[in-house]
Parts: structure tokens; sequence; C-alpha cells
DNA sequence: TCTGGGGTCCTAGGACCC
DNA sequence: TCTGGGGTCCTAGGACCC
């Protein structure tokens, strides 16, 4: 006798405090260890092991706080490293794609779109396969959640995390109904994926503070008051499916190359520089992308710690598509005469939209000098791939080694998965 | 002294067209 | 001369994600 399918299904797999984990497949001296990984400058907090989480040590705390317990809580921190969490990011996708169709959401999480299964299949076990064969093949543990919404098997995701009974494999509708309703009764609404402080402060205010209140409200009253995305969670709590994920687009739609500096920018002459050395890395990675952008915004800004707080942006129309270096870089420096000289600024930033395809063929493209070739940002970026970032650079993007803003990452682990000369090394002894 | 970076989606409102 | 409504496109801003 055949049996009923399940609904379609969907899994959600994600690598436990990804970045420390990543760290520890090629540094085994930091497994067990209490770990963090940190922005940009050395900054703050932007991963945590599950030993430093019970340390206290929540994220977005800076480090210069953290700096002095370190030696005596033993906690171990590291320099993001985002060539080797790239990488290490896709092997990950790639396993998980011998499983099922997988749409990546971001650097450390997946959907695996399931479709109907028989009701014999043993979900859990296929989850806990999912979950061993990511531990041998890549080396990081992860945790499955398995459900027919997006938003349920986040949320079963963040059971199997919290909950050691189901070490690391949650199946939604395996749970006791009863089991599970008093644990929605439980949860905060902003636990669940789309809610955040604002809107659970607004929906606090019509009565709605827990994740089941939240599955129980109507979805009509919810579209009217807040809107479809609030309303769309509703559904996806109660069993329906009403979010779509896209396809890994090609191509994005903007791209922002922003960076805060290690010590404060204070002249014009100073940010023309930076502006320029931006100008060129934003070229560079539309080069990569195999785009070119119609629009800049550049933007500065003090800390907004600061006494003397300003934020100055312009928005830059470029004449046609281009992915010139040097276009870029001149159009970002129209924003220098906004500045105040003197004011201390900690970062800067381009952001590039309108942004077509780079071979896409437009009939009324207009004439463009040879200059304004596509020709050398392929040049400059072929070379500085040959022979490392920063070999050759136009103005003072040539400036090597970097200058005194450049970012600081003084606890960088090698890149081992991406350059020869950075391998990690076994010995036997 | 020291507090990240890179994205997406939705909505409201204005400009413009028919 | 005066009047109406509906559609599209664009942009800014808000909110969220990891």
């Amino acid at each position: 006798m055949p049996t009923e399918p399940h609904p379609a299904l969907v899994a959600h797999v994600d690598v436990n405090s990804a970045y420390a984990s990543f760290e520890r497949v090629f540094d085994p001296s930091l497994e067990g260890v209490p770990t963090v990984v940190l922005s940009n400058n050395d900054g703050c907090v932007v991963a945590a092991s599950k030993e430093a989480k019970a340390l206290g040590i929540p994220l977005g705390e800076p480090w210069f706080k953290l700096q002095p317990r370190a030696a005596m809580t033993g906690l171990q921190a590291r320099s993001s490293n985002y060539e080797l969490y790239g990488d290490m990011s896709r092997r990950v996708m790639e396993v998980l794609e011998r499983f099922a169709p997988t749409l990546q959401y971001s650097i450390d999480e997946a959907f695996l779109l399931l479709g109907p299964r028989s009701a014999e299949t043993d979900l859990a076990a296929f989850g806990r396969e999912v979950k061993d064969t990511l531990r041998r093949l890549v080396g990081v543990p992860v945790c499955v959640g398995i459900a027919r919404t997006f938003t349920l098997a986040k949320l079963a995701n963040r059971t199997a995390k919290k909950l050691p009974v189901f070490d690391g494999v949650c199946v939604w509708d395996s749970t006791r109904p009863e089991w599970r309703d008093a644990l929605l009764a439980r949860l905060p609404v902003s636990e669940v994926w789309s809610i955040a402080s604002r809107l659970e402060r607004r929906l606090a205010a019509q009565g709605i503070t827990t994740v089941a209140q939240l599955r129980a409200a109507d979805p009509v009253a919810i579209r009217a008051r807040f809107n479809v995305v609030v309303m769309r969670t509703v559904l996806e709590l109660a069993g329906t499916p009403a979010i779509t994920l896209e396809e890994e687009r090609i191509g994005k739609e903007q791209l922002i190359f922003s960076r805060s500096f290690s010590e404060p920018v204070t002249s014009r002459e100073g940010m023309r520089q930076v502006l320029s050395v931006y100008g060129q890395q934003a070229a560079a990675r539309l080069v990569r992308h195999h785009q070119k952008a119609k629009l800049l915004t550049v933007f500065a800004g003090t800390s907004h710690f600061a006494a003397q707080r300003d934020f100055p942006n312009m928005l830059v129309p470029l004449a046609a598509p281009t992915s010139d270096p040097v276009v870029l870089a001149k159009a970002a420096g129209r924003i220098l005469p906004l500045l105040h000289e003197g004011t201390r600024y900690a970062r800067a930033g381009i952001m590039l939209t309108d942004l077509r395809p780079a071979d896409g063929q437009c009939a009324f493209e207009p004439f463009r000098f040879r200059h304004e070739d596509e020709g050398i940002a392929e040049l400059v970026d072929q070379v500085n791939r040959k022979l490392g970032g920063g070999s050759v650079g136009l103005g003072h993007g040539g400036l090597r080694p970097g200058p005194q803003w450049q970012m600081k990452r003084q606890k960088l682990s090698p890149r081992a998965t991406t350059h020869w000369d950075e391998l990690a090394l076994v010995k036997a002894g």
C-alpha cells in the first residue's frame, strides 16, 4: 500500500560559530578553546565559539574591552580571514549539493530543497548523515533543521542548536505537538527569522510577544498593520509556505566597498588618497563580477562616538556604464569639497548601483574614447591577481607598502586553502 | 585610543504620462 | 478653461539578514 507523502520539505543547514569553526580546521590548538574572530581593524567580535559564548562574550563586543581579560580566561582571538572563510564556504556548499538542490543563503548557511518525501523516509537519519558528512569531509560542525517552510526550518535549526537532546538535528513535525506549542509559547517573537527589535516593539504594542501569539495572529490584519513581510512570516509559522528564495542571482544589484581606518583621516589630501584606492578596489570587483555601474555614491563618516560627528555623502551619476578605475576614482573624489579639514573621519566607502552586465550589448551605448576602455581595469586586475594585490595601481593606488590608515589585522591566520605558501604544515614526530 | 562590512526587500511619495 | 483617475518609474528611507 502506498504511503502518504510528506508535503514538500526544506532542510536548513548552518555551520556552528562558522568563522571560529573555519579557523579551527587548520589550527587544532583552538579545539575546545574559547575563540573569537574580530571584525576588520580587529575592532569587535563578529563570531564566538561555544566556549567563548559560555564566557558571556556577546557578538559586537569591542576587542579592547576583552583583551585585558583574555590571558586569564584563555580566550584566543583571530583577525577575520575572509579569503579562508569564502573557500571553506564553497566546500560546504559543494558537499550539500550531493544531498539535494541547494540554495545558498549566506556564507555559512543554506537551504536544501527536499521536495515531497514518503512518510517512511527517516528524516532524522538524513539530517544526521548531512551533519556527519560535513564533519568528515570539510571538518566543520553543523546543525540541521527540517520543516515544511523556510521559517520553520530556521526555527527547527535553532532548536537543534539550543537543546542538547536533539544532538544537532531537529525534524520539526516529528516533535510532539504539545511540546512544540509549549516551546513556542515561551519563545519571544524576536527568535523568528525577519523579526528584529523594531518589529518586536511594534508587535508588543499589539499584544504579541511570543512566537505562539504571532503564529495565531490573523494574517490579513497583520498585513494591514505591518506589511507583507510580516504577513508571510505569520503564514510560514503556521506551516504555509509563503517565502520564495531565488536561485543564486546572476550578478548583484549593488556593490559596496567600505572600510574603517586603523587611524582617522583628517585632511582632504589624505581622503583623496583613500578614495583613489577605494575607487580602484571597487573597479576590480566590478570586473570580477563582469559588471559595469552607472551610478556611484560616495560617503565618509566620523565615528558615531566622536564629539564632532559628520557623515557627508554624494551621488555621482556616471556618463556611461563603466568599470574604469580612473573614472570611478575621479567620481569618488567629488565628495572632497564637502569634507571639513581637521575633522577625524573614521571610515569612507563607495557604493555602485544601477549595475549592468559588462558584455551586455546596448544599442545606444555612446561612443567612447580609447582611454575609457575597460582595458585598464582588466589589466590592473590581472596583474594584481598574478603578482599579489597592490602590485600595480593608478596614482595613489599604487602605494606599497600600505599607507597609515590601512586596515589592521594583527591576528590573521594563514590562507591555508588558497595560497601555496600558506599551506598548513603537518609534522610527524 | 580602540565599536564591521556587505547585502536585500518593501513602502511611500513625487514626477510624469495618457 | 477646467477637471479626473490610473499607471509607471524613480528615489529615499526603513527594516531586516548574516
